[in-house]
Parts: structure tokens; sequence; C-alpha cells
DNA sequence: AACACCAGTCTTGTATACAAGAATTGATTT
DNA sequence: AAATCAATTCTTGTATACAAGACTGGTGTT
């Protein structure tokens, strides 16, 4: 009968050379869903049983719920009263809303970031750049964007505004799920890359305005790939 | 022993002339811990014992838990692996925080009004303005916060930017509950309002950088005010 | 043939039991 | 008397049991 947990792919086994910690199945059981609702292995619409998701994270049902509610207050999925809960829509129109408040977003933490970002940080950022300029030259796409993604955390964390990271952070899941499918036009992969370019030029020389000007046009050229992209599958 | 949940205060008497549904106990959990933590009954650095919870939530564990991942994801807690949970701070160095972006949302909500707002609903605004000055030279302060409130909610409303105004609710009963506190200063309460009739002007002509502008500067005018007060009580 | 109704099954919601990790207190040692 | 360690207690993490609400398929009636 009990046979759901004791070796599933979350189950830490006694002799884990990694020595993970032990307990928070709930929160790796939510990073494990994040990954396969931006990934698209649950597609939008998709309706989630919690049985079927504990035998393929190897946990019972209680951290699997837990996992559910914390996704469900970052807007990936949808929490139906009684029933299943779904992987929410994304629909062009909300899209658009979207991006423009996390532009914004980004925008403000771009300006604060160039008041008090230190040389070494700048140093830091340009590393990652580069990195992220070799990853695109061989056309790896998924360390790419962790190192994208990584870039515009830490832009966040230097704007040292905790109010301004909780709200980043709260909308970054939904985001990150769009970004995922823009990247993967070529032409907007190589266009964002340039912009990042630039971007990393005004958060050197500290120019907050342009940064921000130049963060939110970001998001906006980003958009009308992504309306396209999904009036296409939905 | 099992005394716990059957006439908590979230158990819906039979009686119940709201016909409020069964189930969803979390959900009714979260919203209850919501408002203890906003209204202060829960201070920020609380530690919260979730059996505790339980007793005076009258529900079990469970529910506790999801709830509290719930509003962990929405910043009010902080998760400590395997210790208790705590209500997030939020001090005088944070409230800064917190005004430079809450201006900025108002302000792209300014914006986004600007383009969209009908002549109807600027009269609207324009008569909720009046009773607004009506109540100030009467010297009514609660009636002028609910209108003060409204006016904020409708021009958020009419912006019309669903990801927008979910961000904005969740920042708002932190700003509400400092604002209460700042025009307790007479002199600051007539500034305010008279920002709040040049704001007025920048809205009826649709000028939306001009809106943005006096909004981001009407909060952060009332900051050091805050600041202030806050060193006092704290 | 179409519709309504009922039973069986499936799925979620909640409570509780059990285990493991922290904190605390008291005793023992130096 | 102070510090350290051990044992008790407290708290969280996870699994499972049970109940109640939804879905499905079939049967009977019109």
């Amino acid at each position: 009968m009990g046979k759901t947990a004791e070796n599933g792919p979350l189950a830490n086994e006694p002799g884990d050379s990694l020595g993970r910690k032990k307990g928070q199945l709930h929160a790796e059981a939510a990073g494990k869903l994040r990954s396969m609702i931006l990934s698209g292995e649950l597609p939008p619409g998709e309706r989630l049983r919690e049985v079927q998701l504990c035998e393929q994270l190897g946990v019972s049902r209680t951290p699997v719920r837990e996992a559910l509610r914390t996704i469900a207050a970052e807007g990936l999925v949808d929490l139906l009263p009684n029933r299943s809960v779904v992987v929410s829509e994304l629909h062009a129109p909300d899209l658009e809303h979207l991006f423009v408040v996390f532009g914004a977003i980004e925008g403000i933490a771009a300006e604060l970031a160039c008041q008090k970002i230190t040389e070494a940080e700048i140093g830091e950022i340009g590393r990652l750049l580069a990195e992220m300029i070799d990853f695109h030259t061989r056309k790896e796409r998924a360390p790419y964007m962790q190192i994208n993604q990584k870039i515009h955390q830490r832009t966040v964390e230097i704007a040292a505004n905790p109010v301004l990271h909780t709200v980043w952070q709260s909308l970054v899941p939904r985001v990150e799920r769009a970004r995922a499918l823009a990247n993967l036009d070529t032409g907007r992969w190589t266009g964002a890359l340039f912009e990042h370019t630039k971007m990393f030029t005004a958060l050197a020389s500290r120019d907050g305005q342009l940064l921000a000007k130049l963060t939110r046009e970001h998001f906006l050229n980003s958009l009308p790939f992504l309306q396209s992209r999904l009036e296409n599958d939905d």
C-alpha cells in the first residue's frame, strides 16, 4: 500500500552525495511544478489532479497541495473550488497588461539600481552578460535563459528595495513563462541580446533615466512576438 | 479530544443567512490571516505557531498551513524552514521603500487612466473631489479618508489593467494604514488636498505625464510626516 | 429517441497520526 | 558559579484516513 514516497525523484536517498537538506518537500514540489509549467510540460488549461502529481513528484498530497497554493498565489494556476486546479491561461490581452506593469516595475528597479550600484557589482553584471552572449552564440537556450533571469534578478536586488523586490517576485513567474515562449523566435532572441548590451552600457554609466527607458522598451519589444505566438497555439 | 473545528469562528452555522458555501476553509483562513496582519492584530515580527492559529481560527492545521503558503507568496509572512512563520517586518525605512513603489504604481495607473478616461468618469471624479473638499472644510476626517481612498481606487479601475489592479490591491492596505496616520497632521492634510485638486486638473485635461509626476510627488510628500510619526510609536 | 434520475466512481477538502528537527530546561562537570 | 551536554518538550513536515462534493455511465420513463 504505502509505496508512494519511498523512492520518488524528490526523495533524498541516504547516500545522497549532494548533502541536500531534508524537509521542505513542498518548496521543492513548488519549484518542480513551476518549471513544469514554464517548460510547457504542463500546458495552459491542463487539469492537475493531485494524486497524479503525487506519483510524478514522489510525495504525498500534503506537500503537493501546499505547493499548489503557493504557485496559485503566483498566478501560475487557478484554484477552482472543489474542482481540479488548472494551469492558468495566457491570453494575449492579459499579456500586454502584464508587460506594461512589469516593464514599469523593472524600470523603477533600474533607476534605483543606477543610484546604488558599486563598481564590483557592475563587473559582476558584465561577467553575466558575457556568459549570456556566449550561450547565445552556441544557441544553448536553457542556460541563456537562466543567465538572463539572473541579470534581471541581480538588478532588482541591487535596487535594494524590499517592497519592489516582493512585487517583482510576484510577477516574475508569469513573465518568465511568457519569455520562454518569446525567445523561441530566433530573430527576437538576437534583438533581445542587443538590447541587453545597450542596457548594460546605461547601467555601467549609471544613467538611470536611460536604463529605465531601455528596460520598458525591452519588454514592449518582446510583446508582439509573444502575442503572435499565443494566437497560433491557443 | 476532537473539539477543534466544530464551532470555530470560520464554521458556518446552519442559520447563516448569507448562504456561504462550505469548503474552502483554507481560503477563508487566508482572508482572516490577511486582515489580522493588516489591522495590526498580528504585528510585524510576530511568530505564528500553527496550532495556536488553529485554535483562533477553529480549523485544523492542514488549511492553516495552506493559507500560510498563500499569504507567504503574497509577501505578508516569511517562511523560515523548519522554524515558525513570522509576520514580515515593515519599519520606517521600509516605509520609504513602500511609498516609492506605490507612488510609481499609481503613476502608471494615472498615465493609463488619462488615456482611457471618459467625460462621464471625469465628472464622477470631479464630484468625488468636491465631496472630499467639503469634508475637509468640515474637518470630518473619516469620511474624507473614505472619499480619498475611493478616488485613488477609481483611478486605478479606470486604468483598466487587471495586473496593475492586483498589484495595487496588494500594496494598498499597508499604504492605507500609513496614510491614516499621516493625515493626523493638519498641515499635511491641507497640503494633500491641494495636491489632489492639481491632480484632478491634470486628469481632466488628460495630461498623463503631468499626472504621473504629481502622483509620485503626492506620495513622497506624505512620507516625512509618516516617518516622524513612526519613530515615536515603534 | 431523448431526457431525467440514480448509483458508483473519482477528486478534492479536512482532520489526525506520526516522525523528525529545533528549542529549552535542568543537571552535571569543571 | 559558569558552561556544556543531555533529555524533555515543542513545533514543523509529511503521510494517510475519512468525508463530502462533482463527474460518469447506465437505466428507466415518457
